[in-house]
DNA sequence: ACGCTTGCTGCGACAATTCGCAGAAGCGAG
DNA sequence: CTCGCTTCTGCGAATTGTCGCAGCAAGCGT
């Protein structure tokens, strides 16, 4: 599969180094395809790679985020989750607070808020690192229900 | 001073028990005024109720999230800081996730967002949990110069 | 192919935060 | 004022994520 090769070549190129480590990691979320944590992760890619360590997970993955492969998607008080970027999906996401739900935000809608907050506090909302919180439709019919 | 007695009330109406633990935790936060952490917190609040457990702190400083008495401010990977709610100031803040400093945005602006998320995602980004996280001025034309 | 430089990894310790439980206390009803 | 229901608290252990160090190896120049 050229898949993970494509990919380590695409690290390479942003002068990372390829590690068997980085490689597998990589492969493993590329094919997990989801919204997966450190531990889906780091347990998949032992099974490849025995001697593998926890930190080395939590460290590539950020290296990872770093290089633009990967997305983080974690409401504040949930534990990390994160996904390989598309580049066919605008890369900003809005996650449900309650439930942990994700849903892409249109890329057009924060170059806009991004050039507002920029303009009016300097401040330079980063696309590429951006998550929102929120409450998903269906969480905030509940709440609407239940409280408020 | 009434300030702690008034907290405790809105507290009260909000459906929170008033405990002594929680009375002296909001007042502690509330005359501390700046962007403080659970540690602050927890010392100066033990200091005047000694068994207190840190546990405590971070359970109440959630309810009193909840309760809309308290800001949470910090980018993911910081330590959690958090302020008391100021009525008169909006409470949408961007936090700088280099350096850490916090600056507030309009109420206006995050309206306009909330409203343009909800009609095209149905997530509701709830404007009082809100904390965005980017670049500061200064931060960005660093980052600017050195590397990109 | 060989050795250097520098970044990467495994490891264990540490910091930050959360959880489950059992007992204590707040608050509304009587 | 007392009772009872329910929520809070203290406690310790478990989770989650980070760090510093020393050894290993990727990629570069020769």
């Amino acid at each position: 599969m050229s898949c993970g090769a494509r990919l380590a070549q695409a690290m390479r190129e942003k002068g990372f180094r390829v590690t068997a480590q980085r490689a597998i990691i990589l492969e493993t979320i590329a094919h997990m395809q989801g919204h997966i944590n450190m531990h889906e992760v780091f347990e998949r890619a032992r099974e490849r790679l025995p001697g593998l360590h926890l930190a080395t997970v939590y460290r590539t993955v950020e290296s990872l985020h770093e290089a633009e492969m990967v997305d983080i998607l974690s409401a504040s008080g949930q534990p990390m989750r994160f996904a390989i970027r598309d580049v066919d999906d605008p890369h900003v996401h809005i996650v449900c607070r309650k439930c942990g739900a994700v849903s892409a935000l249109d890329a057009d809608l924060i170059r806009d808020l991004s050039g507002e907050i920029r303009s009016r506090t300097g401040y330079r909302l980063d696309e590429r690192y951006l998550t929102m919180e929120g409450l998903c439709p269906a969480c905030a019919r509940k709440a609407n229900g239940a409280k408020d």
